[in-house]
DNA sequence: CCTACCGATCGGTAGG
DNA sequence: CCTACCGATCGGTAGG
């Protein structure tokens, strides 16, 4: 059983770490944050790192699963993709502070977590390059497409969302997803 | 003028600041990389945030010189969008520390210096925002291309660069900016 | 969860 | 550019 508590610190850490960087927040910003002193978190957790281990993992099993529940379905490659860009675009506007951290903060880790984390990252890129092989072998993509960079280019896109995106903008989620998959399958010209 | 010693500073911090982060950085760690004291470092400059200023605001200067060049030519969108990203590519590639710096390090200035970097950076991108106009207008990009959208996603693969490029990989760098710019374009499709 | 600390490290300064 | 510092803050602990 894990302590409320400790998830309610946990996910202050993430919104810190998000907003501010790992070095860049305190145990006592930390503690500020949930109304108490920074002393008072190690009743909680073992020590920073430990914050950042917990928000960094969550991070890798919510895209993990995604990608996993995306390639479940069955279907044309175009479907898939879909599904699997839809299914990032979520994981980050559904928990945009576990996500920055995740994307932004995992270097931070210690060099055993960093390399897990490394091997959960390529292992969900695997994913993308996957449907899109297939895409090429049914022929509905471009012959001349290279999985592993394409692959590259598009996450790129999705994982800048977080940099730019606006829940209340005029882009709706839906639009978004829409947008990506336009320009990855159609392009401008 | 100003004195080769503090062009050193400046440099090492950049290198630092892209590796560790703006925070994740002290001043004895850069004493250190230049083989002298923390304390020695203020002969040369007037403090920590005075250096991330200097290199950000030299990542300011690259990114809009690049888009100026490449406005600076005439011709089809087409190939006025291949130049600016083109530049993009160079200003990342050949600047690597100034350019990580600038993209990832820019939110912990003082809010009068920030505020300047983001004027800079709206500035760049409406470069890319007329270019695509352009195309639209000339007929040669599709009717429907939003020129804003397209923009942002576009840079989102240009920024990411920094993330993953190796020099000494199997992808040159002519090869990825025909890359992005043929995604852009024509899609997988 | 607080009180009362700990040693280490931080950015920075005075004086040479 | 170093010596010799400064006060502030850091992550973390013992004991209640």
């Amino acid at each position: 059983m894990v302590s409320t508590r400790r998830r309610d610190v946990i996910e202050a850490a993430g919104r810190l770490f998000a907003e501010r960087g790992y070095h860049g927040t305190s145990m006592r910003d930390l503690g500020r944050e949930l109304g108490l002193l920074g002393s008072s978190l190690y009743s909680h957790v073992e020590s920073k790192q430990d914050l950042l281990v917990e928000v960094v993992e969550e991070g890798a099993r919510l895209f993990e699963e995604s990608a996993a529940g995306a390639l479940a379905t069955t279907g044309a490659a175009v479907d898939r993709l879909r599904a699997l860009i839809d299914g990032h675009v979520g994981v980050i506007l559904d928990n945009l502070d576990v996500a920055r951290t995740f994307l932004n903060e995992a270097r931070v880790l210690d060099p055993g977590h960093r390399a897990r984390v490394l091997g959960a990252r390529d292992h969900y890129e695997e994913a993308f390059r996957s449907v899109i092989r297939q895409g090429v072998e049914e022929g509905s993509f471009r012959s001349d497409t290279d999985p592993k960079t394409v692959t590259i280019l598009l996450l790129s896109m999705l994982n800048a969302i977080e940099r730019w995106y606006h829940p209340h903008g005029p882009l709706g989620r839906g639009d978004l997803v829409e947008r990506i998959l336009e320009l990855t399958l159609r392009g401008i010209l």
